[in-house]
DNA sequence: TTACTTAGTTCGTCGATCGAAATATAGCAC
DNA sequence: GTGCTATATTTCGATCGACGAACTAAGTAA
């Protein structure tokens, strides 16, 4: 696809002071590339007519398939974070669309499990397909050293994020909390 | 391995097989950090007794606040992708449980304001400030090279995700009833 | 003035979640 | 085997947050 491989394509405004991005630039990207996200998932949402967990959890069910695995309610419940009887309200929803069926566990007997359509499959890969290539464009055209960049900062990002253990540094930085 | 990285690569595994992170590895560290961003949020909301949208609006207020400027509901909800109903209902929640106040607006007797009380600053600051900060940390430990990848990365990636037009039109969940 | 638009509220409803309790199966101890 | 406990799912009843429609009050334009 034509995707645009030069440093600066795309959507918007550079750091108009300085050549280099500053922290705040950064912040700012990532903040913007957050909402960019969140209305992408709105938008596909709304033009599939279904709900953010319902989406969340095709999406689950599409990669498990990928997979060769099969997922159980029980293993959307926990994956999405909702209670059991939400799921049976889930995979109802989603059964009645005709994006999955349910399907005796092999194994057992108490569980079932959740298999997309492959209409499903086809619907999903025309709605994000398209999205996903430019992604995968974007990530590709990285060199050895801004991948490792880019992987380096997410991983200290998660770490940041998710509070594991963290080496206190001096915390310099001014306050833009959000 | 001359790229002994920084000072912890926190939480994980690494790039088992190679030396530099693949391009997959970096799509995946970019859907952990949504994971784990998300699961804060939930901490978070829960940790302040509201919901998503609430927290949101939260934000937005004191994002306001802090650059000296005041929101109407009008605005809340615009910004918010809300019905004026839900606004009301919004506002009545978060006045009930302490965390603004309503103003009359100076210019347009029509319209109120929505002012944060200098408690939910605290509040915030309190159960974000610390994550920020690590954000922050690791945002200016960048590198001016490392900034600038990351900055060019989610550049692209918002025009990627933003792509405004949308090819294939689902199929719109036609049920296939199995 | 009259007519129209905009800001916010009230009301009734809907959809998605939850917890508690019911049902069926699984697995273990004896 | 019989019993007991754990697991997978469903049903029920309640709550919560969103919506559209209809309303009041205030600004705006003819």
């Amino acid at each position: 696809m034509g995707t645009e491989q030069h440093p600066r394509a795309s959507s918007g405004y550079w750091y108009p002071e300085h050549e280099h991005p500053t922290s705040v630039d950064v912040l700012n990207l990532l903040r913007r590339y957050r909402a960019a996200e969140a209305a992408m998932r709105a938008r596909t949402r709304s033009s599939m007519a279904m709900g953010e967990t319902d989406l969340l959890a095709l999406r689950l069910l599409l990669q498990a398939q990928r997979r060769g695995e099969v997922l159980r309610q029980r293993d959307l419940g926990t994956a999405l974070g909702i209670a059991s009887p939400s799921v049976t309200a889930l995979v109802d929803r989603l059964v009645r669309s005709g994006h999955v069926r349910r399907e005796p566990h092999p194994d057992d007997r108490r569980a079932t499990i959740v298999v997309p359509t492959t209409d499903t499959d086809h619907e999903v890969r025309a709605t994000l397909g398209a999205m996903h290539r430019r992604m995968i464009d974007v990530v590709d055209g990285l060199d050895d050293d801004e991948r490792r960049a880019v992987a380096s900062f997410f991983d200290r990002m998660i770490a940041a994020v998710e509070h594991l253990d963290v080496h206190e540094a001096p915390a310099k930085a001014t306050i833009t909390a959000d």
